[in-house]
RNA sequence: GCAUCGGUAGCCAAGAGGUUGAAGGCGGGAGCCUGCAAAGCUCUUAUUCGUGGGUUCGACUCCCACCCGAUGCUCCA
């Protein structure tokens, strides 16, 4: 079976093959560490987290690679907003990314490299690409000259001279940095630094180097020349994406990267979520339950890191995302379906008799194989969703068919492996649960005192005080425990 | 304006030239059960895939035009 991507550079599907046999190189542009990650950051990392993590389920030896670039105008105004370096500014945020990405349940890059990690390789690239005739120094500082690299605009499929026209409106001020530039299109690879600002010393002078760079070099440095994949934000592929492949390429004259996959965007009312917007809403906002939509009051609803997960992967990664409530709500109470089924194991395996079966390994698994097939084609997570909510729905019906019946005929090795394949299945993607979570303590009334009062409850339905027996129930639906009457006036209970 | 990507049921959302029953989730409805509920269980919820043309024996899927939306062309995941 082939695994395609959507490539962007070829803008169509294609089959994947890595450069190397078994190994997979991916690097993930990060983010700048000026604030708090937003859903749309999320949606990024948990994408890529779970693509690498699908890559290696399916047998691959996956390098993953993220970034965090910590040499930023923003992050600069923040410090001096804030009367702090720029280093305090990013230790920060990078410290709130991890605990966020943590909370999340997305997994860890192998390497996180900072540009401030990466100077040395980055002067090495913009003294090469001026040896070759790429860039040029002016005025301390250093530019790509765009209309030297002729394959530039490939990626994202646009050419200068439409470029010169379409922008012609509204390009009318010239900023400082243009009068340095010999051709508009140019772009800084290093700039010199003002007084007062961070600075390394570099043969144009001390200074700090430019965004697009960064990535160039770190790729290069981690990676080698040519990596298998290089993913983003769908907001990355021009410039910075374009930019990157002009600067490495130009150098080294080999494909920055075989595949270019980029995510699309999480919208808020139709409106790319953007921090300039001002429309975002943060991880650890939603997490903690303090969010509200524009214009609205504020929430008080938490919500499960696992049905963010949900709600990010019940999209096709390319495609928009909308952040409403109604589709957070929808996702949580998704969520809910797929936990009942992933603790179906926890809760009813003993009453299973799991421990004594004699349980070999499996032959094919055709939920696997169904999931396989469909995550295959361009990493269709919805797809593959629907695979484990069949089963999950399945699960759920049996654990509820003990819980009303007491036994259920349905074969418990095949029961078992039905979960195992879930469990499994769903790890993948990234679902996990603890099992604890769900085994409520029994602080509160003891099963004794819960048969006690049902008993009482069933005189008074017998007496046909009904009164008194809703007031029963009603007493332990407080305390969270369902009573199900069952024809012949049983009544079973859980919790 | 140019480039790119989309428009599938009440909402979210996969899919894709041939019968495909157009996945799945959420929500809704009906029935069974119940004193009534709840919890369950069962059934149900798009003759149709933005609009208009075309190609084809056949299109939701391919082509053209149009309408609508988003993103990029400035920092941005």
């Amino acid at each position: 079976m082939t695994i395609t991507f959507h490539n962007t550079l070829a803008r169509k599907k294609e089959a994947f093959t890595p450069l190397e046999s078994g190994k997979v190189r991916m690097y993930c542009c990060g983010i700048t560490v000026y604030d708090y990650c937003h859903l749309g950051h999320a949606r990024t990392c948990l994408i890529w987290d779970v693509a690498r993590r699908y890559l290696q389920w399916r047998g691959y030896d996956v390098t993953y690679i993220q970034n965090f670039t910590d040499i930023d105008d923003k992050i600069l105004n923040r410090a001096r907003k804030e009367g702090i370096t720029m280093e305090e500014v990013s230790e920060r945020f990078i410290a709130a990314y991890f605990e966020d990405m943590k909370r999340l349940g997305i997994g860890e890059a192998d390497v996180y490299p900072r540009a401030t990690h990466t100077l040395d390789g980055i002067k090495r690239l913009v003294t090469e690409l001026e040896e070759k005739g790429y860039a040029y120094p002016s005025q301390g500082d250093v530019y790509y000259q765009v209309r030297q690299f002729k394959q530039y605009g490939q990626l994202s499929g646009r050419k200068l001279e439409d470029m010169q026209a379409g922008a012609s409106g509204r390009v009318a001020v010239e900023s400082a940095e243009d009068t340095k530039k010999k051709d508009p299109f140019d772009f800084a690879l290093w700039k010199a630094s003002k007084p007062g600002e961070p600075a390394w010393e570099s043969p144009w002078g001390s200074g700090r180097p430019g965004w697009h760079i960064e990535c160039s070099a770190m790729v290069r440095d981690r990676l080698g020349e040519t990596i298998d994949i290089h993913v983003g934000g769908s907001d990355l592929v021009f410039p910075h994406h374009e930019n990157e492949i002009a600067q490495s390429e130009a150098v080294t004259g080999k494909p920055l990267a075989r595949y270019w996959m980029h995510n699309g965007m999480v919208r808020v009312n139709g409106e790319k979520m953007s921090k300039s917007l001002g429309n975002f809403t943060t991880i650890r906002d939603l997490l903690d339950g303090k969010w509200w939509f524009p214009n609205q009051t504020p929430r008080d609803k938490p919500i499960e890191p696992m049905a963010i997960r949900l709600f990010v992967l019940q999209a096709h990664y390319r495609k928009p995302l909308d952040f409403t409530e109604d589709a957070l709500e929808a996702a949580a109470n998704g969520w809910q379906t797929l936990k009942e089924g992933l603790l179906f194991g926890d809760k009813y395996g003993k009453q299973l008799n799991w421990d004594n079966l004699d349980i070999l390994a499996t032959g094919t698994n055709l939920w696997a194989e169904r999931f396989t097939a469909i995550i295959d084609d361009d990493l269709n997570f919805a797809g593959g969703l629907a695979v484990l909510f069949e089963i999950a729905k399945e699960l759920r019906k049996e654990g509820n068919i003990i819980v009303h019946e007491g036994k259920t005929e349905t074969d418990s090795l095949q029961l078992y492996h039905q979960w195992r394949s879930l469990v499994e299945l769903a790890e993948v993607l990234g679902f996990t649960v603890e099992p604890e979570a769900e085994s409520e303590a029994t602080e509160g009334l003891s099963d004794a005192d819960i048969e006690t009062l049902i008993q009482k409850r069933t005189e008074a339905r017998k007496a046909k005080d009904f009164a008194e027996s809703d007031r029963i129930r009603d007493e332990l639906s407080a305390q969270g425990i369902t009573l199900i009457d069952q024809p012949g006036g049983v009544t079973k209970w859980h919790r």
